[in-house]
DNA sequence: TTTTGAGTTGTTCGA
DNA sequence: GTCGAACAACTCAAA
């Protein structure tokens, strides 16, 4: 018999290694939730909630033969083969930087045990080890990486049909039920993040469709703004792999061309290029990949870092995506690059603070796509915004919500504001902000940093970094 | 090796 | 209100 081992590709159609464990004969699906070798890189709160009901999906899809495991992925595959007759393994790569490392040991343990292994792509719609440079080195800037690293490259393998037979068989090894894997909370926070969504292999075809068919037709500039629902809204499912890249970008090529879906296409390969990047930099998480910006007076912790988990900076525009990703598990891309230069050049926090809150409340967590962006967004990363490049929150809202409607949705207690004042109340007259219901300091915070001088803070500060003496 | 052109997403200031 | 320049050079990629 074969063993099935789903990681991030929780889905039956167009899923590689499935397929050839069909082909090869009778199927053992299993799931192992490996926080053991995961080390700081383990999933967070969010990411565990999506995770358990995509196992459930999962499951359905496989008849319940899906054989739900906990602990060190080896020991338990070495165990897996003592109790069974076991001839092949089966597996869709991942990237992680630990998981290569796990991996690569289980597959020779597994191979001197006499198993067969075999490992296929179902993730990525280049293989970071493809796209090279002339000279063989990786590239650090996006546009040549996606015009001439990948569009020049193989095409991307058209999407395969779900397995038109699976056996399955008796796993003599006992293994846990879903709740077992103690993915849910204990405190019941889940049900309002999982509300929003559709958590199934079925939930991400039908939101990929929706986006065909409606987000798209207006991306290229509707995309920028959050009240307006023309975003994919797939990066949850792409991460965990309940959709392909493969699939959406073959489903876009089938419509007719034009520069919407090519804008959208180029955020397809955006997340090519941050795994890329996290390929050939593993040590992109944990460290600025331009090393100048180890002296870079970022700070950590304190009572300015909570109010921005919390929403409650005083400036509506961050803290209306602040609260959406508390309630949602998810925020709009524009809003997440607002907060971001927020934290880093206004509060001049640390970038892995926030990338570490992301990281735990985000349905979509994903090492290579968080741990770029975040250091894109702080000037350290490749390809990163210049210093000067500094996001005005109330600029930014006045442009891409212009009528108010996300920022009221999720901070209702300005609901009443005027729009000449919603995304800064500190310059309401009294009157206004009393006919709205709304008193500083006490219903909303009063801004807790001032914008102009934080910014000639950062400025300076980046300035400084610049003009130092190389180490 | 040297040269050349280009680089996701912005803000402010002054004309 | 609108528009162009300045912001700061630097690194990357390719010829």
């Amino acid at each position: 018999m074969n063993i099935m081992w789903f990681r991030q590709d929780l889905r039956v159609k167009d899923n590689p290694a499935l397929v050839e464990a069909a082909i090869a004969g009778e199927i053992l699906p299993i799931y192992i939730l490996d926080d053991s070798n995961a080390n700081e890189d383990k999933m967070g709160g969010a990411s565990r909630v999506w995770l358990h009901y995509a196992l459930a999906d999962l499951n359905r899809s496989l008849q319940g033969n899906l054989s739900l495991y906990k602990g060190d992925a080896k020991a338990i595959l070495k165990q897996l083969c003592d109790n069974n007759d076991i001839t092949s393994a089966y597996w869709n790569r991942c990237y992680e930087p630990w998981r290569i490392r796990r991996d690569k040991d289980i597959k020779q343990t597994l191979s001197e045990k006499g198993v067969l292994v075999k490992s296929s792509n179902a993730s990525l719609l280049w293989e970071p080890w493809q796209v090279l440079k002339k000279d063989g080195t990786p590239y650090k800037v996006f546009t040549p990486f996606y015009r001439r690293g990948c569009l020049s490259a193989e095409a991307p393998r058209t999407p395969l049909a779900k397995p038109n037979k699976m056996t399955f068989v008796d796993n003599k090894m006992p293994s846990y039920k879903l709740e077992e894997l103690g993915l849910l909370p204990h405190i019941p926070w889940d049900k309002t993040v999982i509300q929003h969504w559709d958590s199934s292999e079925k939930g991400a075809e039908d939101a990929m469709v929706t986006f065909l068919e409606q987000g798209i037709r207006n991306y290229k500039e509707g995309r920028n703004l959050p009240a307006k629902a023309n975003t994919s809204r797939l990066s949850p499912y792409l991460h965990f792999g309940q959709i392909s890249p493969n699939q959406v970008w073959h489903q876009s090529l089938n419509r007719e061309q034009n520069h919407h879906l090519e804008t959208f296409q180029s955020e397809l390969a955006w997340r090519e290029f941050s795994y890329s990047l996290l390929y050939h930099f593993p040590q992109l998480p944990r460290q600025n990949l331009q090393g100048k910006f180890d002296r870079f007076p970022w700070q950590w912790g304190g009572d300015k870092l909570q109010a921005w988990q919390q929403g409650k900076t005083g400036y509506p525009i961050i803290d209306a995506g602040m609260r959406e990703l508390w309630q949602t598990g998810f925020m709009h891309n524009r809003v997440r690059m607002i907060v971001g230069s927020f934290l880093v050049k206004n509060l001049l926090l640390h970038w892995q603070q926030g990338e570490a809150w992301f990281w735990d409340c985000l349905v979509d967590a994903d090492l290579a796509s968080n741990s770029a962006s975040w250091q894109w967004i702080a000037g350290c990363g490749a390809d990163a915004a210049p210093y000067f490049r500094v996001f005005n929150p109330v600029i930014q809202g006045e442009k891409f919500d212009k009528t108010g409607e996300y920022t009221r949705r999720f901070v209702p207690e300005l609901k009443d504001l005027p729009d000449k004042y919603l995304f800064k109340p500190w310059e309401a007259p009294t009157e206004v902000l009393q006919q709205a219901s709304v008193e500083l300091g006490k219903t909303y915070p009063m801004p807790i940093v001032d914008l102009k001088t934080s910014r000639e803070q950062a400025l300076a500060a980046f300035k400084a970094l610049k003009n130092e003496e190389p180490t």
